[in-house]
DNA sequence: GCTAGACTATGACGGCCGTTATAGCCAGTG
DNA sequence: CACTGGCTATAACGGCCGTCATAGTCTAGC
């Protein structure tokens, strides 16, 4: 019992997560939502009183910050290994959900926002982005890379795992991450100039 | 008078196009794509009798083969020119469209599918991510990449691609674009030996 | 015990969804 | 001219949507 059990609001979230990294942030209700976590449909709005784009911007976060914490972990050991952890975390989520489920950032990152303002969820989804390239980012400069350099190859590992997820649901196989990973990991021990 | 003006079934589809790779595909109502495309809601069930999902098939599709087509001219001046003509066309999409659309294909992608069968339009999407693979892949090997490598740059290319352009849309910026093309562009001219 | 405040239960609101049915128009062929 | 077949127009079907309002239940602190 070292970690409490978790509270209504904690399930919503997370339940919320998982249901936007499989269907996209429209095709996901509210109903749903709480029916997902065993919560009645009224505490969905006595938690999140902004009703859903609140929900969809606190399951960004939620997941940006699980992810962060891994990437964070791992890059202790230096970037190959941070790089590995990163790919064996998405690989994981998609084999365990039979290529049902993705990234619920990137889900967010495409939907269309209204004309006049700029929803929570897209500008929170953007924060998590920079959080993870800039977790890579660090450790890469920390064992030799260029700054620029280092920045560049962040937002590379970042943008083509998530693509590379995203076309492993299309073909139903893990082939794409295979072959993605070799690529990254390779590129990366060139960048650190190991030898 | 080049182009015959194009019919209202082909208005529909790339209408289609168009709707889903802003909103994705469930988000994206078939009366929406009949109002877009100035066509009656009835025709489209006249020219799609299998309603949304062949509508979406065909919209991945063509989206599929135009991307094919200014890839296969562009590469004959070389996996480095095609790779660029690659970044461009999405790169002019996003910024045409002040980073509210992105790729329909991926977002047809990472739609959960329902659990006795796979949808055409996702079956499509691999079909035309495979396509795009192949022909970065087959340019590489002509230029004197190693089979194995060439497959494996390909694949790393097109979802690098896919998921910057995800990226430019949540940060509002071309910034990940140019970035991923600096990486890919010295990725691709040291794998085929220039120097 | 009592009361305040956190949470739940329930139902309603207008609105859009995918799909189907049916009747009408209107070109082109004979 | 009639008429056929491609296309349109319109309405309807059951169903789910996001959100809000209200009344009920439960628990912690006095």
């Amino acid at each position: 019992m070292s970690k409490p059990s978790p509270t209504a609001r904690e399930r919503i979230v997370a339940g919320a997560a998982d249901m936007i990294s499989r269907r996209g942030l429209n095709a996901t209700s509210i109903r749903e939502m709480a029916k997902h976590a065993k919560a009645p449909l009224g505490s969905t709005y006595h938690y999140f009183p902004d009703g859903k784009q609140q929900l969809a911007t606190e399951a960004v976060r939620f997941t940006g910050a699980w992810v962060a914490r891994s990437l964070r972990k791992e890059l202790a050991a230096g970037p190959v290994a941070g790089l590995l952890a990163f790919l064996d975390l998405w690989r994981g989520i998609v084999v365990d959900t039979d290529f049902r489920a993705g990234c619920p950032v990137l889900a967010v990152s495409i939907e269309e926002p209204p004309v006049d303002e700029t929803p929570a969820a897209l500008l929170a989804a953007a924060e998590v982005f920079e959080e993870w390239e800039g977790l890579l980012a660090g450790s890469l400069r920390e064992h030799g890379a260029e700054p620029e350099q280092a920045a560049q190859l962040a937002t590379l590992v970042v943008a083509a795992v998530e693509g590379t997820v995203a076309m492993c649901r299309a073909k139903r196989s893990t082939e794409p991450l295979d072959r993605t990973a070799e690529q990254l990991r390779a590129l990366i021990e060139t960048a650190i100039g190991k030898r």
